[in-house]
DNA sequence: TAATTTACATACAGACATGTATGTATGTCA
DNA sequence: TGACATACATACATGTCTGTATGTAAATTA
């Protein structure tokens, strides 16, 4: 076949980007071959070659294609555009990253992949990483976040800004991961706002020892 | 070699299975053959073929094996002992579920398998359904424990069982993914208990205006 | 104690998938 | 307009894994 222009050259690597999205979804990134993503995109393994190096090189470049733009959500949310009422920034954006889940078939697909259809070691082990750091930064955003909350005012003082941002992520990462895996099992635009609203209710709410257990109670009564 | 008898074929069996842990959550169960966990086992790969048909099967018995203790903890916290205070008792069973993690190396490492380190498709699909089923009967056991709170009063009758259960869930498979992906990025033990309470305070304190975000509580306020 | 079954080890054939080498027609540029 | 680089397609050699078939020595049973 003819050689195509630059132009035509990046819509092929497009493509293929496109094809390796829906064949890992449909088969696991360590049971699609080559030949089935080449298929999927009316290429053949030629070309695959020529613009990746090899399958790790692309499920890479395919995860980062997406990785950006939900990053950037937080990114702008915990640097950004409002001091007024950090803590509601915080709120939007995580129930943010949610609904775009909800709504965005790509986003969703890519979550599926990353959660449930591939493995985090040897060749994949370069994502692996990133994931984690990836991970540790957000980490990061959301602790100073919430840092910015407690000097405020904004959340009691007996809120420990790191524990809570492990959770608000936990509880997150942990919805996306249930919901593609069985997206019928409850309607996640639906929930979002107020599972949120939850997890930052129960940050804005002192500790109580009605709220304690019992045993626990006790025990403090008693060191008292 | 010689043949075994009856309890020795059963340790080999149980060799097996700890070979495919170890194995599996070195390379990842993809790129595991069964070659590489018979010799982790000393063994060969006909001993293998011999108690399990196939690679499906054998990663299907290790995952039971650990999977039947863990769901036990709900099982008993749910229908269990106590009614007196059911809302102590849920809490102190999903605490328990990250504390055991925390504690006994062999949960890490098969929530690890299963979390980061398997693909849930093709020869895996019946891993996969019954991954969901599992799911959806925990979230079942934990949605009737929420509903007995609200009905006894413990919780307020503004929490809906079958969300706040799918937040609980969430949280805690979240956090264990997290955790066993990067165990040195915080210490579950040291934050299990303060977790799951942040998440029942949120629970158990009824929504304000005040913690509404400005536009939601405007847009209330015109409903009026 | 002889026959049979069990619990493996060994040997073999076939199926893929990968990586690379090579072919080729066309843009691109001097 | 020719020479070279580009963007693929095609062909091939290789390795690896799987499943099965077969071998075998000891345990079990009658």
């Amino acid at each position: 076949m003819a050689r195509r222009t630059k132009e035509e050259a990046q819509e092929t690597r497009t493509r293929i980007l496109d094809a390796a999205e829906v064949v890992f979804h449909d088969k696991g990134v360590a049971n699609s071959s080559l030949e089935e993503i080449a298929a999927e995109a009316d290429l053949t393994r030629g070309a695959i070659y020529w613009h990746f190096k090899d399958k790790a090189e692309l499920f890479d470049a395919m995860m980062q294609r997406v990785a950006l733009p939900v990053e950037d959500i937080l990114e702008r949310a915990g640097g950004g555009r409002c001091d007024l009422e950090p803590l509601q920034v915080l709120r939007r954006a995580t129930a943010d990253v949610l609904l775009r889940t909800a709504r965005d078939t790509r986003v969703q697909r890519v979550f599926d992949i990353a959660y449930h259809k591939c493995e985090y070691v040897g060749d994949a082990a370069g994502v692996r990483e990133r994931h984690i750091a990836s991970q540790s930064e957000c980490l990061k955003t959301i602790e100073s976040a919430m840092r910015a909350c407690v000097e405020s005012g904004a959340l009691p003082k007996t809120v420990n800004p790191r524990e809570a941002a492990i959770g608000a992520l936990s509880l997150v990462s942990g919805l996306i991961a249930n919901w593609v895996l069985a997206p019928k099992s409850f309607s996640l635009e639906r929930h979002a706002e107020s599972l949120v609203d939850i997890w930052f209710r129960g940050l804005a709410t002192a500790p109580t020892a009605a709220m304690e257990c019992p045993a626990k109670a006790i025990v403090k009564r008693l060191r008292k």
